[in-house]
DNA sequence: AGTAATTTTGTAATCATTACAATTATATAT
DNA sequence: ATATATAATTGTAATGATTACAAAATTACT
């Protein structure tokens, strides 16, 4: 994946903080938060502002290649795969991972006329790692 | 369904705000956010406090008689609901139905020994009555 | 180079929520 | 019934995430 020509593809302009916060969704899909991406990347990036984790990572979102991931309140995550799936996360070490949603088993048929423009599927519990040990 | 008792009966002392809160989550069963639970019920509670709101939805969270619904960071709202479900927001209205969730549907088989303790299914869209209008 | 447009930055403001201590109400024991 | 202990409610201040905004820096265009 070619980082600057993904983000001009989708009419962003490849500002070097852009190319840095995507490059860093997209190789660690970790779902982080806005302070978690901050502080990754400020010590390499000195002069890098908050305000501008939060600047970009909205235009992501506008421009279809960020989503958003609000499991728990006071904490939005951001997730570079913007195919719809889902996320279960561990309530013992915190991680969140993508899952595979087969949407078409949860249309909904006691509903009738609506129009469902998004899902969103959160599990939560332990994961293997945490129940093994 | 009488509120003191249910409330009793789930270790929670019914107070007189407790009981008024709780009325108004069950027979609205709209959703709100504490705001709009303080907004309503100040004019009729001089002495509410916002804070007493806050105490006593946490207090029904933990007693299991109350979930949250969080499908739009930065507004956490409430359901008497317990059982599990879940949860069609409008993008025009923004008003928030409750749905039935045929949960077994949704087992996910491509995480293997994970245990699962909470789902959270939040469907956004359109609903009829702004669709046909 | 010179000007305009865009991006980044830092600070201040906002808003939901929580912490905390004082007050009020309720329950218990004498 | 009164005193005392316990619990609930309240108001204010603190916290923390996010947004608003204006200045500075960078980039694009002529």
């Amino acid at each position: 994946m070619n980082i600057p020509n993904y983000l001009a593809e989708h009419d962003i302009k490849p500002s070097y903080q852009r190319i840095r916060i995507f490059e860093y969704l997209y190789q660690k899909m970790n779902h982080p938060t806005v302070d978690l991406i901050y502080k990754t990347l400020a010590p390499e990036i000195p002069t890098l502002s908050k305000t501008t984790v939060y600047n970009t990572l909205k235009l992501f979102v506008e421009k279809g290649i960020t989503s958003t991931v609000t499991i728990e309140q006071n904490e939005v995550r951001y997730d570079a795969l913007v195919e719809e799936h889902g996320h279960f996360k561990c309530n013992i070490c915190g991680e969140i991972k993508d899952i595979p949603l087969e949407i078409e088993k949860l249309k909904i048929s006691s509903i009738k006329n609506i129009s469902v423009e998004q899902t969103q599927v959160h599990l939560i519990g332990k994961c293997n790692k945490c129940l093994t040990q």
